[in-house]
DNA sequence: GATTAGAATGTAAGCGCTTATTTCTTTCTC
DNA sequence: GAGAAAGAAATAAGCGCTTACATTCTAATC
């Protein structure tokens, strides 16, 4: 690969003019302008990213931690970054967490050390207490899924409890008295939240919360059908069930129709987070929507601005959750 | 951040000592490797990566495109390749091609000017020549989901036409005889070899081809409900679709349980990908299982075999597809 | 035509690291 | 204990680029 000095050399110029040219900084003549052009031309040359990042401390890359790279969920949360980050011309850097506090550390520390200009994290296991120290250090940090106090704008969240609190509301308005639910991980903010909203929903209905109609999850199938199962096991009527996400309401739904039940007569299900596979499933599934592309380019957008400098961008940190009725959730009573 | 140059004063030692340390390169004496240690520690010392990728030309990262990020598919094997290659210390820098000539070479030009050491590529725009033309300019390259000839060692892909054969040969030897089918894109090569698998298996049987049962699908949900949509509208009669991937049968089934259809007593519907929501699907999906998080790690061996000297890799090139049998396919007559 | 402000270009010192080469220490042999 | 060989550490030259500062042009002014 051809060097600056080389276009320089042919070009009959010095290395700071052809950088100039590069970085369309500086006054340059149009004449040399063009003469350095051709010379990059006939070169092929192209200039050496590293070495621009070394000289300017700037590596134009953005690091981007979530907890799995294959699912529904993370996907377009990245599509969303990525389309938003690369058309300023930065390049995207991606790790997975999973979930575990030692790896997520690791890829942060990871992250770091490539020199990256800012750091978009999604993460469940490390400390708010991390990340503050973290953001401290000097490095641009934008947070999803979590919002820390005092780092508002620079966290991308939703909000949670509220989605509990309507996907619930959604049952109880069409009647339903005798609700379960299937949460996510209660050690993971948004699962403690989901379940906030839910018991939020029952009691502003006055009706007892009954903990053997509850089951842990872990947002994934698997853990809905077990779920399903367990609850089916409790023999306590039940005619609506909340799930907090989607994959857990199809694990349920499956276990439901094998043993004989009809979705919705039987039972209506409400899952959380409105992944495209919803609509493929039959009934398609009531869902709470979540914006996560929107959310991953409002996370890109604050990268823009705390690492870039850019401004004058519409930025919204808090979404709010909303229902979408579909076919697996109908009227009782 | 701390440099080099601190830790060498710190410690008392040159530079280079200290970068034999960090390296593990070179003779250094316990002791000194002690003190060196201890000063990296005391000032929380990281080497930077960009200054030593300018220094090696090696920048320890690797570029990935691929059509899309969001989406069931991509992110599986990205998953597999971020998986394989962190484990070696490598990063992934990942951009999408959206399947557009400009923008894939676009996306091809920005990581190899950001120095990247190889490039695992999921293309479909971008013609054979071009990538042929791209490995001989230096970098590592591997391609998936396509075979070019001559570089059969760099491919990792999986024999569509075989697939396309087996998913229709499936429908056949459950005694269907009238079949119809939703295609990929034909423009694009596994739309074209599936479809072209399906014709060897109808040939094989001895049955006719009809155009009219026949439709050029996206990939999309969308478009596997337009194109059963049209398929009906035919009035030709088929008891078997093969649709050339799974969402565009979670389209097509859709669409018959929307006429009053039931599958599979009514039709039986194979898809394509094996991808996780056909499980959640009623009636759960036949499909042809694509082992793509395999394949995402091939890639990934490839890479460190070509571009960082690992040897003794077990690596896999080609693989075969193989039919899943689930609910949506039932004998017939 | 001398003067000079401003534009255009050049010079050279880094950015933080690696590594070939050189220099200084040890250790060992006879 | 001299000398050779091996081992440990230091020196210094880059890697390809940016940029503050210095220098040289250019053209406008009187």
């Amino acid at each position: 690969m051809a060097t600056i000095y080389e276009v320089s050399e042919l070009a009959g110029v010095s290395l700071a003019t052809v950088s100039r040219v590069i970085n369309k900084s500086g006054k340059v003549k149009a004449q040399t302008r063009e003469k350095v052009e051709a010379a990059m031309k006939t070169l092929g040359y192209r200039p050496n990213s590293i070495a621009q990042s070394l000289a300017t401390k700037r590596s134009n890359s953005v690091g981007v931690l979530v907890p799995e790279l294959h699912g529904p969920f993370f996907g377009v949360v990245l599509s969303g970054i990525e389309d938003e980050l690369r058309a300023e011309g930065k390049h995207v850097i991606i790790t997975a967490g999973h979930s575990d506090e030692a790896v997520e550390r690791n890829s942060i520390e990871f992250l770091s050390s490539r020199n990256c200009d800012a750091l978009i994290l999604h993460v469940y296991a490390v400390s708010n207490e991390y990340i503050e120290q973290l953001r401290e250090s000097d490095i641009p940090v934008v947070v999803i899924g979590r919002c820390i106090p005092g780092m508002e704008n620079n966290c991308i969240s939703i909000d949670d409890e509220y989605g509990g609190y309507v996907a619930t509301k959604t049952l109880l308005e069409l009647g339903h008295r005798q609700l379960a639910s299937i949460t996510g991980p209660l050690w993971k903010n948004d699962g403690k939240q989901r379940l906030a909203g839910y018991r939020r929903a029952l009691d502003e209905y006055g009706l007892d919360f009954n903990r053997k109609l509850l089951v842990e999850g872990s947002y994934e199938e698997a853990s809905g059908r077990q779920g399903m199962r367990h609850l089916l096991q409790q023999e306590i009527p039940f005619t609506g069930l909340v799930c907090a996400n989607d994959e857990m309401a199809a694990g349920a739904i499956k276990v439901a129709q094998q043993r004989g039940m009809t979705i919705p007569d039987d039972l209506s299900i409400i899952g959380f987070d409105n992944m495209f596979f919803t609509t493929y499933m039959s009934p398609a599934l009531s869902t709470v929507h979540c914006p996560i592309d929107e959310m991953g380019r409002m996370a890109a957008r604050c990268v823009l601005r705390d690492a870039y400098g850019r401004t004058g961008m519409d930025i919204q940190n808090r979404f709010e959750p909303i229902v979408v009725r579909r076919a697996s959730t109908i009227g009782h009573g």
